[in-house]
DNA sequence: CGATTTTGACCCGCGC
DNA sequence: GCGCGGGTCAAAATCG
């Protein structure tokens, strides 16, 4: 009996016992959830005070945007009212520097996403036409861009006076009639801040063919593998003929650009003829108006190459430059042919397609400024230049576009590789064909230099020991300082980074319908 | 019905 | 001057 009552005593200790050490486990357990809580909360507070810090820099940066909006529509006033006191040089100029209050970066010549600003029959801003309205609705379609811009990704981009058009090309209308007078007179050729001349003045075509007038018919063309009849280079093109050329069975389509009634922006498409999978698209003249933000890699890249091509032609030491070998090995001249025309135009090459033998990410950017192929014929006496951006043999790109009419829209957005590419290969691709990319950050698993946000931090160990022996120094320097090669680099940047998230959905719904 | 494409005709520059 | 070839025009056809 004792012995039960002890043990049942004793039970009943072992019970306390527990009944204790559950309590002081409970203890501890809510111990645990409150400290857990406390640093929850304080992870909410920094989460809180991340968000507070964020709005107000979005909103200083809507600020000081409505801010230089507002300057720059006032200069926009004054320039209007009294035009003479703006030539065209200075009219960029004053514009440069509003801009450049805006700019993260100091690029002075970052200034135009267009191929420049020509304007042959500016239209009075008073009467609208319906394809005036048009185009205002499609600036409108890029409003979400203007956003992205505002929130301080803007690298100088001219989409602050997208909201007034009819204000743009008056303004556009002075600056030729400026042009005219200057041309007329001193016979200085005008030019706008990348390097165009500001032409429609057709006594300059009766004069002997200067570099700036080489820089008028100067053409850009891209080399791309793309399986449909065209591709979507973000611009909006409506055909207006077809011929087949001589010495290629396949028919060379012609376009213009739709997105201004005025734009005297011509493209030409055609396949090559020894590798019908390859799509040479050749670009003419300068875009009269803004462009749209998938539009502006394609424009910005060719402008650069076409400017480029402009720089070794009007500078004043012309045989120098001339004299330069801009090939670097032969493995990096592209082995087809360039098209050529008969009409004069020097052209300027951007291969899309072809192979480099080193496969290093940033060699084929930089190395490919090279000379034609010896066994292209040289049909006139212009220059022209190959640039190669692509060092992948399989980047098979699927532009889009293709039968659908407005292709700038309706892109099928294909798969691509983005294996090895080059960034500017990428930026091209990326923006051009408005196709999804992850940023640098992501997608640069085979670059060791995912971050370079400017041309000034192109990392050339990339380039190989013989390579850079074969490279002149003068040569890197004139190519990674030209502000227009500068402008195209940040351009395509920042078009990378402004734009993914839009682009991305955009990819996964027309990724959806397109088989 | 408006926008775009097609396609034959036409224009223009260049070489012979 | 003539022929050739590239480029453009414009009416008809087609598309959405």
């Amino acid at each position: 009996m004792e012995k039960e009552e002890f043990l049942r005593s004793g039970h009943g200790r072992e019970e306390r016992n527990e009944e204790m050490r559950k309590l002081d486990s409970d203890q501890e357990h809510d111990h645990i959830i409150r400290s857990k809580l406390d640093s929850i909360k304080v992870e909410m507070e920094e989460a809180k005070d991340e968000n507070r810090r964020l709005k107000s820099s979005l909103s200083r940066t809507k600020k000081e945007f409505e801010i230089l909006q507002t300057q720059y529509n006032q200069l926009m006033v004054i320039i209007h009212e009294d035009p003479n006191k703006f030539s065209p040089k200075g009219y960029n100029q004053h514009k440069e520097e509003d801009e450049d209050k805006e700019r993260t970066s100091d690029r002075e010549e970052l200034v135009l996403l267009s191929l420049g600003r020509r304007l042959k029959s500016p239209v009075p801003s008073g009467s609208m036409t319906n394809k005036e309205e048009k185009m205002k609705d499609f600036m409108k379609e890029t409003d979400d861009d203007k956003r992205i811009n505002e929130q301080g990704l803007s690298m100088g981009f001219e989409y602050k006076d997208l909201s007034n058009p009819s204000e743009k090309l008056e303004v556009d209308h002075n600056q030729e009639k400026t042009s005219l007078e200057v041309s007329n007179s001193n016979k200085i050729q005008s030019e706008n801040s990348f390097g165009f001349k500001n032409d429609g003045d057709e006594h300059e075509d009766e004069e002997e063919p200067l570099p700036q007038n080489i820089a008028k018919k100067t053409r850009v063309s891209v080399r791309a593998r793309c399986e449909t009849p065209t591709m979507n280079d973000g611009c909006q093109w409506r055909k207006y003929g077809q011929k087949i050329a001589k010495g290629n069975p396949c028919p060379r389509a012609y376009y213009r650009c739709t997105i201004a009634p005025s734009c005297p922006v011509r493209k030409q498409v055609q396949r090559c003829s020894e590798d019908m999978s390859i799509l040479i698209s050749t670009y003419e003249g300068t875009h009269s108006h803004p462009l749209p933000m998938s539009a502006t890699a394609m424009a910005s890249a060719t402008s650069a190459a076409a400017s480029m091509l402009l720089s070794r032609a009007s500078s004043s030491s012309a045989a120098d430059l001339h004299g330069i070998n801009f090939s670097l090995s032969s493995n990096s001249i592209t082995p087809k042919p360039l098209l050529q025309t008969s009409s004069g135009h020097p052209t300027v090459t951007l291969d899309l397609t072809t192979t480099s033998s080193s496969q290093q990410p940033f060699l084929s950017m930089l190395n490919r400024f090279s000379a034609p192929p010896s066994n292209v014929p040289r049909s006139n006496s212009y220059p022209s230049t190959n640039l190669s951006f692509s060092n992948n043999t399989n980047t098979l790109m699927n532009w889009g576009g293709g039968s659908n009419r407005n292709e700038q829209y309706r892109a099928p957005y294909g798969n691509i590789s983005t294996h090895q590419q080059s960034p500017y290969q990428h930026m091209i691709q990326t923006r051009a064909a408005g196709l999804s990319f992850d940023t640098f950050g992501r997608s640069s698993s085979s670059s060791p230099h995912p971050t370079q946000n400017s041309l000034d931090n192109v990392n050339f160990k990339n380039i190989t020991h013989d390579q850079v022996q074969s490279l002149p120094a003068e040569t890197i320097k004139a190519i990674t300082t030209d502000p227009n090669f500068q402008s195209a680099l940040a351009t395509a940047l920042s078009s990378i980074i402004g734009g993914d998230l839009k682009i991305d959905n955009v990819t996964r719904n027309e990724a959806e319908k397109s088989p």
